[in-house]
DNA sequence: TTGTAGGCGTTATCAC
DNA sequence: GTGATAACGCCTACAA
């Protein structure tokens, strides 16, 4: 099976002693072939282990059966887990993945959507980017190229799909203060990412409606490295008064937190209740396990290339954009306990 | 931009006023063209927005740009640190990574085969699987399709990179030895991948530096999920005698391993030792913080896109196989203790 | 039912 | 230096 003599469907044409068109028509089952021939040329095509070249197919027929998908990092489990998930479902359809990382950064956005374009992909999952490229992906998609949003903004004719962190950071911070909490101290990686931004507005909203002012010194929203997240837990801690409890944002942000607190020989949840956003083995095997809102990865990515799968096979029909929302839900575990738990040292 | 009026060559040529292949010419910069015409053409290509025919241009120069790669699972976290830094490796060199799922399946690893044989990648990079099926690597390798292992049985004949899973393993027997441990009690996900099968040969090598015996009644080695982990490490304390230290393999040896032991009551260190290979957040901020063997994900990624991208532009030259082996660090950290730390119950 | 031929968008080999 | 022209491997009218 070497290189040079990689078998064409000429050569299969010729061993089953047909024309080329023949063979391809009897190959694909398109046209009418008589059964006899049909056979003969599978036959043949089987001996030589022919194997029909895709780039070739992909220029004649103008679809690859390549998505390209763009995210912040393929190393992060959440999306790792989503883009596991898609990859499964689009090669039950015959699609390839291919996926690439934007570091959250415009140009490499930019870049990595030329690069899929040159590579002629049939459609695009965007995932979130700090470049909230609205109008871009939007052209994109009225040009002919479907583009499927995930957790990110986008233009009001588009498909997408939200996990729903804004009910999520809405939940987890009304279980805090219905255990009594009012000064919560909420760590963030990012306040400009489609997820984070609705995040914190789902704390605010939680918070408003118990008529609880929204209190900056208690917010922290930058992208950080976890050794920092520890000294800023610290520095939250030693407010006066310092918050009863710790919405984090992310794992990194409660790995980050968790460190710090342990650090400082801050013991959860006596001392301080933790609740994070986006569920981790970290939160469910820390002890004690973290309470957490999780939603799942994997009907995540079944949906987005669902979606994809959707817009692909509808051909130029222009149906109505379809936006999905993804429920999250709230597992309470043992980091969460009533303030003042234990006196204050 | 419409998919209509994507922009050919042709379209570049016109414009410029030149022929189709003077332009080709000057956008590649290849043969003679004279500068006047070179930007002449450059403009024209640019106002039209012109992007070359990623799929046209593999047609013709027999050469994809594309390299494919096989692991068992994406989300692994392993394996996903290692996909992102060799990603970006090959993406620097002009490269895409295709990446496929084998799920420790046969079938599906034959099957990706096929598919990215079919897409013409230019080389594949095959990490474990349950089906080492080094001789039809070994084939696909001499037909002209280079092929790196990774962590993976390979012929004589061919490249790849291995992480020193037996050192490892070795190195983190040897310390619980040195604090005394003698029922060191193993759990492994796998004894048919290579990096389980030399994870324990690591183990048994260092235990019988010392003379001790292997006893496999210590061993536990199948894949199961996290709370069969967990009911098997309890299996294991209820030995006669039970053993002192935990040697897990993996993530999710370790986390089922913690929980086991916590629903327990067990205490790291002071009822049992435990230590892992593959480091992880889990083991890094557990309290208390669990000892560790690590290897650099990124390294891991780079080396391997490196090995690839030599094999590529060695072109013919069929030079002698290179192999790599990735050193491991031990971290020491709090989940160690001699044993009989604190006297038994 | 089957064979022939044109073309998808490029690049490379020729002449000029 | 530049312009035709022939592939690359495949599918699909169109003709037979």
């Amino acid at each position: 099976m070497s290189d040079r003599s990689r078998k064409t469907i000429k050569d299969v044409a010729a061993a089953a002693g047909v024309s080329i068109g023949t063979a391809s028509r009897a190959l694909n089952r398109t046209g009418r072939v008589s059964e006899a021939t049909v056979i003969r040329v599978t036959k043949a095509a089987q001996k030589l282990g022919y194997q029909p070249d895709a780039i070739a197919q992909s220029l004649r027929l103008k679809s690859t059966k390549v998505v390209g998908m763009l995210v912040t990092d393929l190393s992060n489990p959440f999306f790792a887990g989503v883009i596991r998930a898609a990859e499964k479902r689009l090669q039950q359809a015959g699609y390839a993945l291919l996926v690439g990382n934007t570091d959250n950064e415009k140009a490499r956005e930019r870049f990595l959507i030329d690069l899929f374009q040159r590579r002629r992909v049939d459609g695009l999952i965007a995932g979130p980017c700090e470049s909230e490229d609205a109008e871009m992906l939007e052209e994109l998609d009225r040009g002919g190229l479907p583009v499927i949003g995930f957790d990110r903004d986008f233009g009001a004719g588009q498909s997408g799909l939200h996990v729903d962190h804004r009910r999520a950071a809405f939940e987890a911070t009304r279980h805090l203060l219905n255990l009594g909490h009012e000064r919560i101290a909420l760590l963030s990686s990012s306040s400009t990412l489609s997820p984070g931004r609705e995040r914190i507005a789902g704390y605010a909203a939680a918070l408003e409606e118990r008529g609880i002012a929204l209190n900056n010194a208690l917010i922290r929203a930058h992208k950080s490295s976890m050794e920092f997240v520890a000294s800023e837990a610290l520095s939250l801690m030693s407010l006066r008064p310092a918050p009863t409890a710790f919405l984090c944002l992310g794992t990194r942000m409660l790995a980050g937190t968790l460190q710090g607190l342990r650090q400082n020989g801050l013991s959860v949840p006596d001392d301080v209740s933790v609740l994070t956003v986006g569920d981790t083995d970290l939160a469910r095997l820390y002890a004690p396990s973290i309470s957490a809102v999780t939603w799942d990865l994997e009907s995540v990515g079944q949906m987005l290339a669902e979606l994809m799968l959707r817009r692909l096979e509808e051909g130029e029909s222009e149906s109505e954009p379809r936006r999905i929302m993804i429920p999250t839900q709230f597992i309470d575990r043992e980091s969460c306990a009533p303030p003042g738990h234990r006196p204050e040292t």
